[in-house]
DNA sequence: AAGAAACACAACCGCGAATGA
DNA sequence: CTCATTCGCGGTTGTGTTTCT
């Protein structure tokens, strides 16, 4: 065990690598493969170690590399995967071909870590940040709130909301029910922890909500940087609707990139649908920047196997899982009994 | 025009997993 | 089974470039 004692040796170059090295490096390995990266400086004729000699080749040199910004549709995958697999730079590089684990690594550190928390998202969870700094683009938002009152009068503005904050509430019952290891729902359903067991329960809630929520697509107000900036709205006007809960949210989000830098927008809420795509991945991502809704409502069967993945999804996640809801919160809240 | 600050990205470091003797 | 070696990964740093003051 322990590391590799290469890169102590001394004598070996370091820094930046010069255009002959790297002809040499290209020509070595084109002809005779990688092999042994170990031995693969002595016989390339390089002053390198071999983990230098690696990284040079799998982060620059490799002729399947592609180059440049990234783009809307790769930027999107990044924060979408990110979002279930965590730092896991390889796995993510695995689904972006032409990228390399280090180039996404550092283009989150650079841009979409900083975009996110520009968002009010915490990077690292995917969900608004609780601390005082997240206030801050609710406040830009607030900003705003003239501009977008002079388009619509604020009776139906408040209308709109109200059904749309309901069907918030929906999608935060729908993600209790998809959570493996939720608490019993203590009068509600068994009191086993047991997936299988409280399976028979969720199937039928969530399958019902699901359905129930076929048309959240189909809102005129589909982004959650509206639905906040419209939840501090409607507070003002009816303090009897609380909207404590809808922060949150936990089901995967599917991320739009603000139009501009200077725009403010939340994340998309997505109800993932287990797909054909890669068997590695339990989910099948939003293939386009302009995600529909699962046209088909999962059976209940595969609802169980929604269940299953999502517990797959949240153990691969490398972040602990915070207290999700508060679900007596939720219990207690008279637009949940209004809806439920 | 010059210095400071911010940004971008290549490269390094250290750790743990995998592998083979 | 143990230990040494190698590889790959993720975090961090160093440095060149660009933007701001």
């Amino acid at each position: 065990m322990g590391r590799s004692p290469c890169c102590d040796e001394s004598g070996l170059k370091k820094g930046p690598w010069t255009p002959e090295e790297d002809q040499k490096l290209v020509k070595y390995i084109q002809k005779h493969g990688h092999g042994s990266w170990r031995a693969l400086p002595k016989l390339a004729g390089l002053n390198r170690c071999g983990k230098s000699c690696r990284l040079r080749w799998t982060n620059y040199l490799r002729p399947d590399i592609k180059r440049g910004k990234f783009s809307q549709e790769e930027e999107q995958t990044i924060l979408n995967l990110h979002s279930v697999l965590g730092n896991k730079w390889s796995a993510i590089a695995t689904h972006l071909p032409g990228r390399t684990d280090n180039e996404i690594k550092n283009f989150w550190n650079t841009h979409l870590k900083k975009k996110l928390i520009q968002m009010g998202f915490d990077p690292m969870t995917h969900r608004p940040r609780t601390d005082i700094f997240s206030s801050l683009p609710h406040l830009i938002a607030l900003a705003n709130l003239k501009e977008l009152m002079d388009h619509h009068s604020l009776e139906e503005h408040a209308l709109r909301l109200q059904t749309e904050a309901a069907q918030m509430a929906k999608l935060q019952y729908l993600q209790y029910l998809l959570q493996p290891q939720a608490p019993a729902a203590s009068n509600m359903a068994t009191s086993s922890n047991n997936l299988n067991t409280i399976g028979t329960f969720s199937d039928m809630e969530a399958f019902n909500l699901l359905n129930s929520l076929s048309s959240i697509k189909d809102s005129p107000v589909s982004s959650l940087s509206q639905l906040d900036l419209s939840a501090s709205s409607l507070q003002g006007i009816n303090d009897s609707i609380s909207f404590s809960h809808l922060p949150d949210l936990q089901i995967p989000c599917n991320y739009q990139t603000p139009p501009n830098k200077d725009m403010v927008q939340a994340p998309e809420l997505t109800v993932f649908s287990q797909g054909e795509d890669s068997p590695n991945s339990p989910w099948q991502l939003p293939s386009s920047s302009t995600p529909s809704p699962p046209s088909v409502v999962p059976p209940v069967a595969q609802t169980s196997s929604m269940i299953n993945n999502l517990g797959d999804a949240s153990s691969a996640s490398s972040y602990g899982g915070e207290a999700p809801l508060a679900w007596h919160d939720l219990l207690e809240d008279p637009l949940f009994h209004d809806i439920a």
